[in-house]
DNA sequence: AAAGATTGAGCTATCAATCTTC
DNA sequence: GAAGATTGATAGCTCAATCTTT
């Protein structure tokens, strides 16, 4: 069922089970759910073509962006990603394994140590990234370069006071 | 780091690493997939109070509403939830070993069978609802009536069109 | 052959506990 | 004791393959 026929079934069936409650809330937070599943689902595809996840190009294109040549510690990593350390290990792991990251020793710390890009894995982001870019435009052309901010301007708004929570 | 100082932290590191790229794209669906996983972990939190969670919760809330009482085949959850049928067979497994559905074989096809509440598991919806709703409303808070409807209506065309390709 | 449901393999995430170093 | 990173347990999802019934 589409996104829009679900909501409206939704909104008809709740009145009707239970008139006494509102079902406004769950008609703006399921949207958010729904387009991000479909979003994930997309990238999957994409990146499948390269042998790559969402999951693991977004460490590629962190420590790419990110650009200190040293690399970044792996609870830098977690902060800039927003998942969990465990998360972090799990994804460079398999990235090292394939030869796109390595870790090398901290400096001064030797609790921690340095993610990095190899040339091979700088390489391949540099290659993958224009077509990453031009696959999110596709996915996002029914939108107007103002509705695209306007949504961004909302979903800020709610992820800052969640996040402030 | 928080959503915001993320994005523009992200936009200020493109442009200096690969200004031949625009990372525009990128600062519309980031969001969407930010605070999709923010509202997974509030709600995730929530549920865990009543020995739930999101996933087994939207199984019994879509029973609940449909409310034929004979229940739903697994493909009509699996169309409804919009997740493929393997993931609503682990939610059914779940939720029919704690005693909340139950598997009730088909009137006309032997295939298929029907899922549907026991009166514990209509107790339950019941009970966890208004708490539920009350709970994403407190989550949407930062957002008037008319952002919400506005950001519903941006997701759904966005969502549409995904699901049309 | 097609449809409904399940199983198995593979990924990725969380939380809690652990190990080493500060 | 606290911080950085990892491991183990648990759980969710996908896809591909399988089994039964239509």
């Amino acid at each position: 069922m589409n996104t829009d026929d679900l909501l409206n079934r939704i909104e008809l069936d709740w009145s009707r089970e239970r008139p006494d409650l509102t079902s406004l809330p769950m008609l703006t937070i399921i949207p958010v759910q729904r387009v991000s599943a479909l979003l994930d689902r997309e990238l999957g595809a994409f990146f499948s073509r390269f042998d790559l996840t969402p999951a693991s190009f977004d460490v590629l294109a962190t420590l790419r962006r990110s650009a200190p040549v040293e690399g970044l510690q792996l609870s830098q990593l977690s902060n800039l990603m927003a998942i969990t350390p465990p998360a972090v290990t799990k994804r460079v792991d398999n990235l090292e394994a394939r030869g796109w990251v390595q870790r090398a020793d901290h400096a001064t710390d030797r609790r921690a140590f340095l993610v990095r890009l190899t040339e091979r894995g700088r390489a391949l982001v540099d290659e993958v990234l224009p077509h990453h870019v031009e696959n999110e435009e596709r996915l996002l052309a029914p939108l107007s370069q103002d509705e695209r901010a306007l949504l961004r301007t909302l979903l800020v708004k709610l992820a800052q006071s969640i996040e402030a929570s």
